[in-house]
DNA sequence: TTTAACGATGTAATGTTGTAACGTGCATCG
DNA sequence: CGATGCACGTTACAACATTACATCGTTAAA
């Protein structure tokens, strides 16, 4: 079994950002990937970060649509969510087609999502020694250049 | 430390079928399960098979109509493919939208999947101490009927 | 200062994946 | 024989995602 008998969240401490300063980490870590912090990505970005549940693009064209009164279309919500995907500010939840702002971007890690099939929000657990685990055993297999994905559905303590 | 000193695969055994040999494993898990092993539902499992790649259900539906010589509809294919994941005789790839058949039905356990971004090819590793691992973790966190979405993205040995 | 290049966003169309609602045929069983 | 239940068909639509190309503004070179 791994992690042993290190605790799990052992060596790792994040600032768990919320509202403004979650925008404001956002966006410096997006300056220092080379990137532009514009207003359509500010404002996507703030649209994304209001969800508890994971957000499908369709989702955040239409409040953003909302917010400036003009229809932004899905595509340039997509462009802009990739840009956020690559630059670690926000994560596709592949179990749902949708994605959640990263709440301490700039910290680089794999996240295991747990997400709730009946009330549909997402919490996140950070595990380092289990994601570890499964990138060795990828890599183990073969495979380079390795992306974890481990989300885990079911019923949350509210629901259950 | 993945698995620190037990072998990741301990404690586990399975035949790995193939061909005919899957096909027969398939229909005898399915009746198990109280379920009928009707011609359609034959047909889809035989395509889903011959498939080394996670196969989408479009794909599966094309397949089956020229097999069959008469347009089968995609729903009637995610029924099925439904009854099949529900039933252990084939897996949803969530990070590809595509289903793959699994090698050894009726034995129950989490899988982890490998997929190549080059080629598409799946892989799946057994490695129980891990996937149980997550699913300890996600109970900790207070979810239940925990279901674990594990999977890889990479480039495989062969595409590297 | 024109103009070329580039990055960000807009627009339109289309492709892919997934579901809902309802109908039909067929077997089983009282 | 009629009722029930299950598998499957048919149609329509909803949700998710991508492609190709146009426009606009800023910066850099001529």
């Amino acid at each position: 079994m791994p992690a042993p008998n290190i605790p799990a969240m052992a060596a790792h401490h994040h600032h768990e950002h919320a509202g403004a300063s979650l925008a404001q980490a956002a966006e410096a870590a997006l300056v220092e990937a080379g990137e532009q912090w514009t207003d359509m990505r500010s404002d996507i970005f703030a649209v994304l970060a209001t969800f508890e549940k994971p957000a499908s693009a369709y989702d955040i064209a239409d409040l953003v649509s909302q917010k400036r009164g003009k229809r932004v279309a899905p595509n340039s919500v997509y462009r802009i969510l990739d840009l956020f995907v690559t630059t670690n500010l926000a994560r596709r939840v592949e179990s749902a087609n949708a994605y959640i702002a990263n709440s301490h971007p700039g910290c680089l890690h794999d996240c295991i999502f747990l997400i709730c099939d009946s009330c549909g929000t997402a919490t996140h657990i950070d595990d380092d020694a289990l994601t570890m685990s499964v990138r060795a055993a990828a890599e183990q297999a073969g495979f380079a250049q390795v992306r974890p994905v481990i989300e885990v559905r079911g019923k949350c303590a509210d629901c259950d």
